[in-house]
DNA sequence: GCGCTTTCAGAAAGCGCTTTCTGGTAAGGT
DNA sequence: ACCTTACCAGAAAGCGCTTTCTGAAAGCGC
């Protein structure tokens, strides 16, 4: 038995089927001994505060302050309250804080296309590390790229009262989008809730984390000029989203500056499998082949990466192949891709902090330009016959 | 200008640093114009039901039912209550929803270590998906592997009267840490909230979705026993999760199943840069090397696959790799990792769909049990010499 | 035309908390 | 011994909704 050929994969025989359709079979239930531990008082639906203050003999208000600590509470008193949570396993309810008292809650919405891309994971998880230290609870809403779910869920984290909404990855370029956000953000914003953004933004109301898309993808390009390339194609994704409209054009504004035209535009889905489709594309079109395949995202990249392996087309001997983003998996391909690198964990964690610091005054927002670096990498080389 | 070798990065000195550090200096603030359209009649603090309900000329009690629609409503009422609601941007205020309804509110809670991590990624994004279909809000919390802040958030999200309560990669082996979350748990499940698993339990109370770990560690043993391997190592992680131990134990039975005894563990950190180092720790060490390592996730086997490449050890040439878990990088490196593919994506659907089923009754308990697939891919071959 | 049911709007009672406001008690000043 | 401050516990008023309960008006059969 010999190793499969690369790409190929092989379920050996002796294994069942995969599990992934009728699940339902393997569902079974078990008894269920009560840890004896546990049941101390058991309450009939939820423990309230009153329930706690009469418990320890004083009244509701001093309850309350006594777990709260606002006010000075005699620490007997204190004591009793205390030790009279524990017991009956006291739980505030958080909306009833939320409710009767100015602060409102601590949660923070978070808005993004999908978890499970690997740009966003990589914000996301910036995110919650700069939200656990403040112990806010994160709302997470994944908008699978639809403009009007992210209308939609920007109202719901109204309804829940958020501290902040974060909108990472957002910024359509399309008109009804915008004044659907800016109907929902512009009173938001009024009452005191905060918003930041990742991404450029025509709507100029809010706080912006903005990666320097546009600089960033001119920078590459003049790097990938300097390698001796002059024959360029771009893998690009929907041309409504501003990032890629950004970078498409940075890129082109790189070339420009040495006197060199994009050659070829190839759209295609903002995902691994639409990066593969594109470069396939472009390989299958006659015509002298470009030197050198700017992919507009890393995800693109590494499908294009694979798109061109298959065809039998050598990076970088053959092609050279550049992303943007420098998601985790880049560093793990081979070659290793060249692109623009972007802070992605420190971003989350400067948006969020954007949008919790005071308020900026009535009419301003803030920019914070983050700065991409381009890293060379083993994708790109110089090109063929030089 | 020749292509960088592999793994090694270069930064064109016409680049500027990385802006990463600081990032202040680049703050920049924009006057912002407000949008005629959105002016409308400026809410000063949050429009309430009240204020409809005036603006409408009806009762409050009206204005609600008119809004929900639990009631029938005159349509004319209605009408005019849906026109007053729109003019002044009413968004209903979810505590007080929550706090006034038997209904509560919707939102489910999700515990995982870290959404960065391919593994919970992959799970999340299922969960997200579902939870998206029926109008829930995900509140997010990481626990970076720290059981203490584990149980906090459990406790948070029973504030928060979260709908039901997620652990993913939950499990460790812990006393303190099975009373805790017994304390927390039980009150709550008492109280109507639900708890589904990820990850094998000790605590049987909850429902549960279990990959068959042991049994699929035990296959892929079988697998490679197979192509012809009889030395093997394992690289392992922390020995308090359940799920290390689980997979650990498979595979040695698997290997006991051929009469083969396991030569050799290396304890690594769950991280890839825990693979790499565990890796190179085995290699480091005098002796045979093995024919074949096994490293108990994905993670950790990118992580090995690196450290294997830099030591000059080809693999499968020299070495066979394994993995556990199929998360999507194992695919794009060189050569794609043999693995036992996990249903990630579902897994996060079952697990919330689970929670949200009616419950199973008093002391019982529901395990999903997902079974693996080994896949074998380029990174496992014959062993060397055969 | 009278009493019946039916339909639907409004009043009001909470949901579980925070937070003023009030008042009682003890400590301190003269 | 009397009055002032300070301190701190309790009563009560909401926070913004849902949801019973009540009652007015309308529809109907006789």
């Amino acid at each position: 038995m010999t190793a499969p050929a690369h790409g190929q994969e092989v379920v050996p025989k002796f294994r069942g089927p995969a599990t992934t359709a009728p699940l339902g079979v393997e569902l079974s239930e078990r008894e269920t001994p009560v840890h004896p531990d546990t049941r101390r008082r058991a309450p009939a639906a939820h423990v309230t505060l009153d329930a706690v203050a009469r418990e320890a003999g004083v009244s509701l208000a001093t309850a309350s302050r006594a777990l709260n600590g606002t006010t000075r509470v005699r620490d007997d008193l204190r004591g009793r309250v205390r030790a009279a949570a524990d017991l009956l396993g006291y739980i505030p309810n958080a909306h009833a804080q939320a409710l009767a008292s100015a602060e409102g809650n601590r949660t923070v919405g978070l808005i993004c296309h999908d978890v499970g891309d690997p740009y966003f994971a990589g914000i996301a998880s910036g995110v919650m590390r700069a939200a656990a230290e403040q112990d806010l609870l994160v709302m997470l809403a994944s908008t699978f790229r639809e403009p009007a779910r992210e209308i939609a869920y920007v109202s719901m984290l109204r309804a829940q009262r958020a501290r902040a909404i974060l909108l990472i990855g957002s910024g359509f370029q399309d008109r009804a989008w915008e004044r659907g956000m800016d109907t929902e953000l512009e009173p938001y914003v009024r009452a005191g809730g905060r918003v930041a953004v990742v991404s450029r933004h025509r709507s100029m109301r809010v706080d912006t984390v903005q990666p320097e898309n546009r600089a960033g993808a001119a920078a590459l390009a003049a790097s990938l000029v300097e390698l001796g390339h002059r024959d360029f194609a771009v893998l690009s994704g929907p041309p409504e989203l501003t990032t890629v409209a950004d970078r498409l054009a940075g890129f082109r504004e790189g070339l420009a500056a040495a006197g060199i035209t994009l050659r070829r535009v190839v759209r295609g889905a903002f995902t691994r499998e639409g990066g593969h489709a594109a470069a396939r594309q472009l390989l299958a079109t006659g015509g002298a082949r470009p030197t050198c395949v700017f992919a507009v995202t890393d995800v693109m990249a590494v499908g294009a990466l694979a798109a061109l392996r298959e065809a039998g087309v050598r990076v970088p001997e053959d092609m050279s192949l550049a992303g943007f983003d420098d998601i985790p998996v880049v560093r793990e391909v081979s070659p290793p891709l060249t692109t623009v690198a972007l802070p992605l964990t420190e971003m989350g964690e400067q948006v969020i902090a954007l949008a919790l610091r005071t308020p900026s005054g009535a009419g301003r927002s803030r920019v914070l330009r983050i700065e991409g670096n381009v890293v060379l990498r083993g994708s790109t080389g110089a090109p063929p016959g030089s």
